[in-house]
RNA sequence: AACUCCGUGGUGUAACGGUAGCACAACAGAUUUUGGUUCUGUUUGUCAAGGUUCGAAUCCUUGCGGGGUUGCCA
């Protein structure tokens, strides 16, 4: 079993590290993970780094990781989630098989389980209101005062929690207390909130129940139900292990279930709270959950970021308990190297100028051979139809060419990517001023393949579409959701930090023809521009275009530092 | 202030008492029919002070700094 030592193992986390640490001792012999959503929101990158933790983790050890919503609130959870959540798990790659549980399906067991508590003196029924208990709970440096009802008898117990669950109060009416220590410096120790009464129809269980667990009473039991050997969870529980194990040692549990807690997802430039998301959504600041913007799975897949990007991105930013803030361009990065591995090439001109190539015959029409991907020769080619009138980016041309600009300006002669090479003779305005058309000659002796007899070259290639041939099209250019690195830093709403510039949409763009047949979710890439997903905003006869993330940008770096 | 977890280049992450390495970012150069890709090189770091040790990012002490916790949310 032991590898050879020249491999350079790559290193492990601390979680892998203990995992590693409890087969080797035989404490386990297998492991079983799980993930854990609770189904009222959409799963967003903060998640991504959990599943692929997880499920990871499962797949590397030949374990399982049980997919398990953690549904105990019905006054906020629907079945509409539960069905998102899914999707985006498959489509990050992971797959739970069989093994697909619900927090609720426990219902009757943590019942009999809180009775249970009652029974050995460790839970009792609180008449005390939301108000009195939150009040006598005491604070971080009091400690808290014992409920008036603390004592009651475990008959009484017994009795009013029986009727709690037949609906004989009100909502807020009574609580179910664990009876630990109120004067614990864990706040979370002080008496915790077992059961809420709560008159709701829940997405599972319908009207079955009045009474419903809290997440600290539901949490440790469930997994110890499914055997889960290490439950993985965000730094903000660990104030919350002293509980999670108090209920593992004081119930007749079938097994017992180590909690890990790990430092969530930060990235700047954006948000990430639950909460939050909803908020941009809900207020229009945004299209939706999937909004090309937003860091929710479904934002990033209409986007184009490739799962597996997603995947080597959760990699490359390890596990640790130490709260830190990823850069955005760490992501953007992932993103690149897997689309420049396996995104086609096209040609598209956003923001187009006519060039008209007077010495080429006109009505004449050549089939020029491009690579589909430089990066991947198995890629193959395509055709792409070259004539008389094309269109060439705005920015590519530029009368009064500033130091160091390679690209077209009067006089001066450049590649068409996978063309000719041509020469600016004439620069042609409308009244205002504004050029509308370039006057240009092309040389015959430099078609695609070859270069000129006589030596020359060129400092730039740019891209182009046929006029005639070109498929117009919309693209949508993303840029980042905030302006500032740190939205929810400051004072004021994080709303206040929204970038205006986060969408701009051009309406005018010409597209190469054989993007046309591109399919809805491709990514490919529009050369020299970056990456470009097909959105399901697109018709037939009109292609929606989102970009994806840009190629890095040498020119427009230079021309920043003026 | 109580409890608790955590401090390694600009960012993220390794090194498990023995040469502080890797990725991203930045910068410089080479290659290039994408100012992309690729390749090469450069800059920048162990929070602080003591202690243990032949030797400390690592162990100990103290200080400093940061996160979390006062829902009948998860």
């Amino acid at each position: 079993m032991t590898e050879p030592s020249s491999a350079p193992a790559t290193p492990k986390d601390f979680i892998r590290e203990i995992i590693d640490e409890d087969l080797a001792s035989g404490k386990h012999s297998g492991t079983v993970t799980r993930f854990p959503p609770e189904p009222n929101g959409y799963l967003h990158l903060g998640h991504a780094k959990s599943i692929c933790l997880n499920f990871g983790i499962a797949e590397e050890y030949g374990g399982r990781c049980h997919l398990r919503f953690d549904d105990t609130n019905p006054t906020k959870e629907e079945v509409e989630y539960v069905e998102s959540i899914k999707t985006d798990i498959h489509w990050l790659g992971f797959d739970w098989g069989e093994h697909l549980y619900f927090a609720s399906d426990y219902f009757e067991q943590l019942y009999e389980w809180a009775v249970h508590l009652i029974r050995s003196g460790k839970a009792y029924v609180d008449d005390q209101t939301a108000e009195e208990i939150r009040k006598s709970r005491g604070d971080l440096q009091t400690p808290g005062t014992e409920s008036p009802f603390r004592d009651r008898s475990i008959e009484d117990n017994l009795e009013l929690f029986s009727r709690m669950r037949a609906g004989d109060f009100a909502d807020g009416e009574k609580v179910l207390r664990a009876r630990i220590d109120m004067s614990h410096p864990n706040l979370n120790l002080r008496d915790p909130v077992l059961y809420r009464i709560l008159h709701a129809e829940h997405h599972r269980t319908g009207d079955a129940w009045c009474i419903y667990p809290m997440y600290d009473y539901t949490h440790g039991q469930s997994d110890a139900l499914e055997h889960i050997t290490h439950s993985l969870c965000t730094l903000e529980f660990e104030n919350h292990r002293p509980l999670y194990d108090w209920f593992l040692e004081n119930l007749p549990v079938p097994s017992l279930p180590r909690q890990i807690e790990f430092s969530r997802l930060n990235l700047n430039y954006t948000v990430m709270s639950k909460r939050k998301l909803l908020q941009l959504v809900t207020e229009g600041h945004v299209s939706g959950w999937d909004d090309p913007r937003m860091p929710t799975i479904s934002g990033i897949r209409r986007r184009g970021y490739p799962p597996e990007a997603i995947r080597s991105f959760c990699k490359t930013i390890g596990i640790t308990k130490f709260e830190s803030t990823n850069d955005f361009a760490l992501l953007e990065a992932s993103v690149r190297e897997v689309l420049n591995r396996t995104a086609s090439r096209y040609m598209a001109v956003l923001d187009p100028i006519k060039v008209v190539l007077t010495n080429y015959p006109a009505n004449f029409v050549e089939e020029m051979e491009a690579m589909m991907n430089p990066e991947d020769p198995e890629a193959g080619s395509r055709n792409v139809p070259f004539s008389r009138e094309l269109y060439i980016e705005r920015e590519d041309f530029m009368e009064v060419p500033p130091p160091k600009y390679f690209r077209l300006s009067p006089g001066t002669e450049v590649r068409l990517r996978s063309g000719y090479f041509i020469r600016c003779e004439e620069v042609i305005k409308d009244d205002a001023g504004e050029i509308v058309e370039l006057r240009c000659t092309y040389d015959p002796e430099t078609r695609s393949g070859s270069n000129p007899p006589d030596g020359r070259k060129v400092k730039a290639t740019i891209h182009w579409v046929s006029a005639s041939h070109a498929v117009d099209a919309e693209v949508r250019l993303y840029d980042r959701l905030f302006a500032s690195e740190f939205p929810d830093r400051g004072e004021g709403s994080f709303l206040d930090h929204l970038n205006p510039d986060s969408l701009k949409v051009l309406s005018n763009a010409k597209l190469e023809r054989n993007l046309s047949s591109a399919e809805i979710g491709e990514t490919v890439q529009f050369e020299r521009l970056g990456y470009f997903c097909v959105d399901p905003d697109s018709t037939a006869d009109r292609p929606v275009f989102n970009r994806t993330v840009g190629l890095k940008d040498a020119w427009a770096k230079a021309k920043g530092q003026g």
